[in-house]
DNA sequence: TTGTAAGCGTTATCAG
DNA sequence: CTGATAACGCTTACAA
């Protein structure tokens, strides 16, 4: 027992003081401390009882500045009040951790500015590599070349952004977009609205697309009246829309929105106003959101797997930072799945 | 222009190369890019011009080498996958940001042993302060010792323990249980059964309290049999809940469910079996989630300011960091209410 | 299999 | 107001 009198900081315990109490040297404490191979098993036991005895802790930070290296993996996402985000999110966690990397999160905002400084403080965080889905309005990549020009590693997931050397990972959504819409035409609707985000960014412009498609293989002349794009697909985004459907004199008989929060918005005001769903309107929404099973009639919806997207976004930033040999994959896609729920189908 | 025939990897700038191009000490280049008070005007821009214009970027390994500090705050949470708790990150990483701190963040998936291998990477990764809200099982404070005694600070969160100098950071979940339980009370509830998560969690004790409280006001005594807890108050829960009220011969008739998502769930089966809400059975939530808006009746439930408890969090702890002098709060209480809908309405 | 020693880039202390 | 210098604790050639 010793009396703290001067209240100084207890001591840190160095790979020194190991080797001074083992009578060895420090190098041969730090080999041992992670088995390096060319180590004795004996000496390597001594070691490990010792630093735990003496209540070692490593110095992360002169490990860091040694070997130019943090574990810490960036993500940059728009917004962490979802809940396909949030699960997102914990799929990365999930694998990071798992691997021996933390987690570092900054939001966006959906802003590009705010996407900038973002990249710019993931940079000074000597981040090893990073995870992006982008902002609403970002309009290039300018602001990741700094990173890319230090071999830093890039994921794009969900919204992405073709970049060379970067791997994507997304649904197909353009095929989502079609599958919507063909089940839409196959119950029968004619004139079918589409509730799109912000068309230059991947995920809404390519559900337009196949929403197109589909329009294409029923005989249907796309009306371009029936979308309403670059809304942010929030809540008061479904609530405008249902005032606008209210309004038109040819109303639509289908509405595929791009995602639930503003599917189920839209619902709800419709069904204020008198309209039946499916009877009238049939609606399909995006996401698969626990909303979507709650709201009556329970919604019709594509199936994101947002834990797996986390977890293959990480799983392969993690490959990539742990063997330069990985294979340069540019895009992998996830299995999407139309759920078919009662919003749509018409007996 | 140099051709990089080497593909050595282009060399750091350092404070050295700063000095060097200036003809000043390193020391001086240092002062100049934190503004120490104690340096020329002059000089400071011209090593801020020479910096940027070299692209200096400041090496933080070094630095927190030095300094022992990591600028890095850990977050600790059972799960990243309810609205709530992404909208507590979502505050949390707003404040930290502002304030120049990182966020590190670690799921325990609920389970103690994997809360305390999350206490050892945050400690590991030298965290400067911590943020916790504890696992479903989490029996004792002791893995949390090794940070308190090297004065790392600890907020916890709405799952909190009473620990001397940690502040916690919570609603006032005994009022907001007898808030619920007075309301469905007041609408004329007999027999109200509780779906309670695990009671040694005070969020859930003491919602359980309020719960007891509001019924000794009204003189009805308290029924053990009609508080179901040790839930982990998932959907399933919910739908446990809802078959076991089913075969009860005596039927409640209000509901007071500690989360949305259980509320819901348990509302949904009941709707199903026939059973009429609010008429047959007034059902009431917690935490405000989206789905309490969208289920038909609209839920009645608690708002849980999630966003305000993760800034007030954050806020705290950088407060306490960046201040030595700071107040040693013990408790802080953030506002709740009750948001009255349709669910446990009865004309 | 182990030891030696040279940094990694910054900041704090002390001296000028 | 500025400079010299010594850490901070670890890793890794290179040597033995």
């Amino acid at each position: 027992m010793y009396t703290d009198q001067k209240m100084t900081p207890p001591k840190e315990i160095t790979i020194y003081d190991i080797a001074k109490a083992l009578n060895i040297s420090p190098a041969t404490v730090s080999r041992g401390l992670k088995d390096h191979p060319a180590i004795r098993k004996g000496t390597k036991k001594k070691i490990l009882d010792a630093a735990s005895k003496m209540g070692y802790q490593q110095n992360t930070f002169a490990s860091n500045l040694r070997r130019k290296r943090s574990n810490t993996i960036g993500v940059i996402i728009p917004r962490l009040n979802s809940y396909f985000m949030s699960t997102v999110i914990s799929g990365m966690e999930k694998v990071a951790n798992q691997s021996g990397y933390n987690l570092i999160i900054s939001q966006s905002q959906e802003s590009f500015k705010k996407e900038i400084i973002s990249v710019k403080t993931m940079y000074d965080s000597r981040i090893d590599g990073l995870m992006v889905s982008l902002a609403y309005d970002t309009a290039d990549t300018e602001h990741f070349e700094v990173l890319l020009k230090k071999r830093i590693p890039i994921i794009f997931f969900d919204r992405v952004i073709d970049h060379p050397g970067c791997t994507s990972i997304v649904i197909d959504n353009r095929q989502a977009g079609y599958d919507a819409t063909h089940h839409l035409l196959s119950q029968g609707c004619k004139r079918i609205m589409h509730l799109a985000g912000n068309l230059s960014r991947n995920v809404y412009s390519d559900r337009l697309e196949g929403y197109k498609m589909a329009l294409a293989k029923f005989n249907i002349p796309f009306d371009p009246s029936l979308v309403i794009s670059n809304s942010l697909l929030s809540e008061q985004g479904g609530v405008d829309a249902a005032q606008e459907i209210l309004t038109m004199h040819e109303k639509p008989d289908g509405i595929f929105a791009s995602n639930d929060t503003s599917a189920v918005a839209c619902m709800r005001q419709l069904k204020l106003a008198g309209i039946k769903i499916p009877h009238d309107i049939a609606v399909v929404g995006f996401n698969n959101d626990p909303i979507s099973k709650v709201i009556d009639p329970n919604l019709t919806t594509v199936n994101y797997p947002g834990q797996e997207m986390g977890e293959v976004a990480a799983a392969t930033l993690v490959n990539k930072l742990d063997q330069s040999n990985s294979p340069g994959v540019n895009t992998i896609v996830l299995r999407h799945e139309l759920i078919i729920r009662e919003s749509s189908t018409r007996k």
